[in-house]
DNA sequence: TATGGATTGGAATTATTATTTCATATTCCC
DNA sequence: GGGAATATGAAATAATAATTCCAATCCATA
């Protein structure tokens, strides 16, 4: 308005993450009560989207006039401009993962640069995440650790995509001290290894479309012998459904020709943590 | 108040899912304006959340009274009221993950059950992810790209808990026609292997504390013979970090005892990807 | 088609909330 | 320690928003 006041076209903060990096830069040089607010801000952010100025200075311990000149000094107008910010920070992460991922898809696609795909890849990861967590039965949950609980040894199974899945599976039973056999595909003896697995031992299978020929074929062999399985797969289609005596359905969110693996991780982890501690539980019954 | 009125003790929505609930059950019995008010409530929720009346009801097409009459007729005393339940959903679904996190450790421990487990690795999950897209550093990404799309030769080198990202890597990359190598244990042919890298080469390797002494052995004597190394490792302390020519810093959530792969996954793939993505570049700029 | 009840639109009213102002207190520098 | 500049508190004011009210309209039914 007035041409000889300080112009004040410092760059105001659009988004939550410059605002914040602005409020930690200046947070040494700020009066006491603003810093207060400033603290306070950055502690509850979500009070600060809903509140109103009242409430939040109430909360954080100062008057609202603080509060607007908080809001001032960051270059906001007043603080429902600030309020804003906070706002616009809670529709963002809240914006469903899937609107993102279209997004991020054509994104990638117009070559907008790696960045890009990075995003794209986490975005699948979170909604795989978002969707399994909604959707994972825990009755079924319970019923895998119970039976994986009283194997003598746990097999297992899986190929191509779905391997890492299987070693990591592996290496956490190694961890828990619990007996198991990861049945790789390298030294081509499967049919051996498969061979020794009794009644009394289970299987964890993964297996996803299209489903790798010799996991189905193994998995079928292996029932046909009344070893029980624990199979995670993609759909009630799914040939390991069949042969499984548990079975989840996991929807994994895929990018650039690639499905994530995360629900399935999150899954598989709990599985054998949940395994681990049955075992524990039992032991100790067992002493007492 | 008065004892006459109809008491209006029907049981007011509390919680988003209810009310969401409700409303559908009501749909056909509801006046067209106020059916119209319903339908964009239930679509555009955080319109709702943040708006006022006067803004909502315009972007509804329909007057501010009439979502007042909306709000009272689900036995709101008011659009405020109501306006409550869709910010506390907000709320609720944005609750910083990390506190989530703390809340599930606590009730895990407490043997609250298997799904509270679950609900821990993928609270895990979740938080490494929104952690790496904070802090991943675009320009470390388009420089590991490059290296790597100029090998001849990819060679993945991981152990342990690594180990599954760098066998899903391989799997990848041999997707994409992408010529590369795993360097596992198992046969114990691991410096044979090494033996073959060049400078024209490049390595994936993965690490993180307590470091794998064999990954550790071998990156040094890859770098060594000036094989470059793109390293995903977890500090800047790490040992990994040193033999790097670009190396990424990734923190992952534990649970249980267990690291999350997420974040590290998300990384692995968008390298793996971009370098296939870089690759056809060169290959179409070639051909013109 | 006339009639009563329900529904709707729009303006008036009331309530709430942000912002400004000004007196008082604190801090910092000479 | 004095004085100016800055910071703070509290209440007044202005702005904005929710709610209510009433007339107009629509709709079903006789």
């Amino acid at each position: 308005m007035s041409l000889d006041g300080p112009t004040m076209d410092e760059r105001v903060p659009r988004d939550f993450e410059t605002l914040r990096a602005t409020i930690l830069d200046r947070r040494e040089s700020l009066p006491k009560r603003i810093a207060q607010i400033a603290a306070y801000a950055l502690d509850n952010p979500d009070d600060i989207a809903f509140g109103t100025a009242a409430s939040i200075a109430a909360s954080a311990g100062v008057q609202p006039s603080t509060l607007i000149r908080f809001a001032q000094q960051l270059g906001f107008d007043g603080f429902t401009s600030l309020q804003q910010v906070f706002r616009e920070r809670l529709r963002e992460r809240n914006s469903s993962y899937d609107e993102r991922l279209q997004a991020l898809r054509a994104k990638a696609e117009g070559g907008a640069g790696h960045r890009a795909i990075f995003d794209g890849f986490v975005a699948a990861a979170s909604t795989s995440l978002n969707d399994i967590s909604r959707t994972l039965d825990d009755a079924h949950l319970e019923d895998a650790i119970s039976l994986l609980a009283k194997a003598q040894t746990i097999y297992v199974l899986a190929k191509r995509r779905s391997y890492p899945v299987a070693s990591y599976i592996a290496y956490a039973l190694g961890k828990l001290n619990i007996r198991n056999q990861l049945i790789e595909s390298a030294a081509g003896l499967n049919a051996e290894m498969i061979a020794f697995a009794t009644p009394a031992d289970a299987v964890i299978a993964i297996s996803f479309s299209p489903y790798a020929p010799a996991t189905i074929e193994e998995a079928r062999t292996i029932s046909e012998h009344g070893v029980p399985i624990v199979a995670i797969t993609d759909s009630s289609f799914s040939p390991l459904a069949q042969f499984a005596r548990v079975w989840f359905e996991v929807a994994e969110a895929d990018f650039a020709g690639f499905r994530s693996l995360s629900a399935t991780m999150a899954l598989a982890m709990a599985m054998t943590v949940g395994v681990g501690e049955k075992r524990r539980d039992i032991g100790r019954k067992r002493k007492a």
